[in-house]
DNA sequence: GCCAACGTTGGC
DNA sequence: GCCAACGTTGGC
């Protein structure tokens, strides 16, 4: 055993990774979650395996992109992952996990799903091609693609998202 | 409100 | 382990 770690995690370095988050503004909106402030609120409920999945590869410091479904269909704010998978108090069984987000910025500019069909760079979007998945993962090409349409530099984000360096 | 897509369940 | 039936999501 090597004495000193050459695989050694350290958080300034940690790799952000993004995804998307879709709520039914009805249910649980933007302007909700942005009224939780810092304490954010836990994304529970959901009861699909690839969408538990890929919360369960979340980090905190990921950004995620906030689309509200059915009414709106549009990419609506930035959140951040301030608490890693853990049991989703909505759920006796045990099987369902939930990470916790907190609102970060607002989309200057509400990209819509139409215009995100209609830009051919992100026609493989998981909004797109996975229409019903509730918790997506979104490449960063696609982050900040979105993000510029949205009239957000995502480099700004990435600063504002995480710890001061 | 309709219906297509698709994930889940349960019978065999 | 296959697959038909069923339920849910979410765009339109």
């Amino acid at each position: 055993m090597p004495k000193t770690s050459r695989t050694k995690n350290t958080t300034t370095e940690a790799r952000v990774s993004h995804w998307l988050f879709k709520s039914e503004p009805d249910v649980f909106s933007w302007e909700d979650l942005k009224a939780r402030g810092e304490k954010g609120e836990p994304w529970d409920g959901v009861r699909n395996f690839q969408a538990r999945n890929n919360m369960r590869a979340m980090k905190v410091g990921d950004l995620g992109f906030f689309y509200h479904s059915n009414q709106g269909k549009e990419i609506v704010g930035i959140v951040e992952v301030i608490a890693e998978a853990h049991p989703d108090p909505t759920d006796a069984t045990g099987t369902w996990e939930c990470v916790d987000v907190k609102a970060v910025a607002d989309m200057p500019r509400p990209v819509t799903l139409a215009e995100v069909k209609a830009t051919p760079e992100l026609s493989k979007m998981s909004l797109v091609t996975s229409m019903r998945l509730s918790v997506q993962p979104v490449t960063d090409e696609e982050w900040e693609i979105v993000c510029r349409m949205g009239g957000l530099d995502p480099k700004k984000l990435r600063s504002k998202g995480r710890k001061a360096a």
